[in-house]
DNA sequence: CGATAACATGTTATCGATAACATAATAGAA
DNA sequence: TTCTATTATGTTATCGATAACATGTTATCG
């Protein structure tokens, strides 16, 4: 048998016409409307069986004037907190039956962030989601622009405004959390070292540390912290410099975990022991950082559960937004938790 | 100054009708055709200006029967590789003009994989990414239903089949890197901790390991080797396992640095010497490799840059369909690469 | 100077669906 | 028995663009 190489579309009207009624019949049948015999649906149902029927999404977004799908604007999913929480968001989404339109953010150009977004309106996207991390003042857009935006916006790890409704984990009370078990575990000089600074994570995870450790009388001071970029390489290289500015340190809450990894290596090439001579913190709690070596005690958080929480939530503004019922900005802050190991194990 | 709540979306009639035009000459000026007036074309872009009129692409896409959107169908973003392989893809995507269509497919059955690809083809995507592992026969449907699909389909990190376009890294070449490296450095006694067998890539790799000891005349059999499920905890487990049924084992093949990490971190909790008493490859070559403690020799593979060739091929086989052109089906294998450090130093 | 090509613009049909409205048949209520 | 509500179905307009075709206006050329 021999199939013709130009496979035409089979649309509505074969399918009405096959089944001999009219389109408006077999959209009804399609989307499940009452007001249809049940002897026609059966027909009909059979004949899109036979033609291997499914409507087109995209006509039915143009005329319905939505999409079901989420436009998902992310930054580097090279790091693990974009990718996992885009995992979060795509297992979520799907269970509600959205697609994702995607994203990815390289530069906050304020022409480019404009063209992402339009691009994203241009496809009826009924929603988006911006998990592109705060830095600087990459968010400066959203003052003016957001209210122009025609659907609803939920913005990921980005710091709370009033009226914007945003998700994040509250970095600063895992700062707090690292410092308080580190000062349990009887801790005196704790140094620390910083993701990116200018990154509205890294900053609150500092400011955890910094008052913490002024609010319980201990000392703080900026030759007490260096800053990274999150790698592990990065680390290393903090790490270095702050033995030279911090040479008694009795122990480190590192900004990631990945940049822990590197000071544990280096503790253990220079000898310094952990967690006896040096108890390390880190913080967002990969799975990897249980097999470090020593393990590593870490501050977690829920990547997935944020993505997830994320689209829940959107895709109840969009609802409301459909009843023109009125939304109140929903923001959260998702609490993270102490996980204790070998690295700061009491001495 | 008040807006009204209720913004309508601009259209190419507003801006016709604003402009004093048609709507096709708005088309033209919108499309760079060049047969449109200096005066004219001004005068539209003024007025696009103004308003801030952006083309609907849903309605250019139903129109033109393209849509500029590439359909990405993922495995499980919490792994490393399909994560990063996505970034690839997402950075390349993005500078030739696509957007991305998402969807994690989480269980192989007949039916959720004909929902996937319906709901993308009804989004009329233009080709389609499929970048899901080969687990057992989970690719099965590729026979029958892979000719039915009216749009370009790649597969990565499948096994090449005949006439159809994949790409992948060369897993088994990487198995046989590791071993001859290991083999180089002295070793004798060799073992293997294999990903989830069934999957194509954990076969590949011991394939590798098998193949390359059995053509040199050592020893390779089951009981060297064990079996993990890419995560660090399944490691250790297999480690456990493998120093009982081989115990004068002095190196260890792993199938990527997850395992491997809790390798390092089960011998030194035994007092194991690595590279002394046991060498060490993994696989992957995750950027923290190089911080494990010792630091890890691996197999580096490229994730991103498979994810680039992907949709660059893609994209090709698009308009290549679109010129009416005939298509080749081109096929990939990507070379990973050996990076030695201190994990198999030569003693 | 008339024919032809290149330019400039408008009109109508189309993409594949649904919304809104219209119509016809049946059934139950007054 | 007539009226009205319910059920079942069809017709036309619409979503927002582009394709295809039509038409009018300038240049250019022999």
């Amino acid at each position: 048998m021999i199939l013709s190489e130009r496979r035409k579309r089979i649309t509505i009207k074969d399918v009405a016409q096959a089944a001999g009624v009219s389109t408006q019949t077999v959209s009804r049948v399609m989307n499940k409307y009452s007001y249809v015999s049940d002897e026609t649906r059966q027909r009909v149902e059979a004949v899109v069986d036979e033609l291997g029927y499914y409507p087109s999404t995209l006509a039915r977004s143009l005329s319905q004037q939505r999409s079901y799908t989420l436009g998902i604007v992310t930054y580097d999913l090279k790091y693990i907190g974009p990718s996992r929480t885009l995992s979060g968001i795509a297992d979520k989404a799907d269970e509600l039956g959205y697609m994702l339109l995607m994203k990815e953010l390289d530069n906050f150009d304020a022409n480019r962030i404009d063209d992402v977004i339009d691009s994203l309106l241009a496809r009826q996207v009924d929603g988006i989601l911006w998990a592109v991390p705060e830095i600087g003042d990459n968010h400066a857009w959203v003052d003016e622009r957001l209210e122009k935006i025609p659907v609803p916006v939920l913005f990921i790890a980005m710091q709370p405004r009033k009226g914007i409704p945003s998700f994040a984990t509250d970095n600063y009370q895992g700062g707090v959390l690292a410092i308080k078990h580190l000062l349990e575990c009887g801790r005196k000089k704790i140094g620390h070292i910083s993701g990116p600074l200018g990154w509205w994570e890294a900053d609150e995870r500092k400011r955890g540390w910094y008052e913490t450790l002024k609010a319980t009388g201990f000392e703080a001071s900026e030759l007490n912290s260096a800053e990274g970029n999150w790698s592990s390489a990065s680390g290393e290289q903090a790490f270095l410099q702050l033995l030279g500015s911090f040479p008694d340190m009795d122990a480190v809450f590192v900004a990631n975990d990945q940049m822990s990894l590197s000071v544990l290596h280096e503790a253990s090439r220079r000898g310094i022991r952990i967690p006896e001579q040096l108890a390390v913190v880190g913080f967002d709690g990969i799975p990897e950082a249980a097999y470090f070596n020593p393990s590593l005690t870490t501050i977690c958080q829920d990547f997935q559960l944020l993505g997830e929480q994320a689209v829940q939530s959107i895709v109840e503004m969009i609802q409301a937004r459909q009843g023109n019922r009125i939304t109140v900005a929903q923001s959260r802050f998702i609490q993270p938790t102490l996980v204790v190991r070998e690295s700061s194990k009491r001495v």
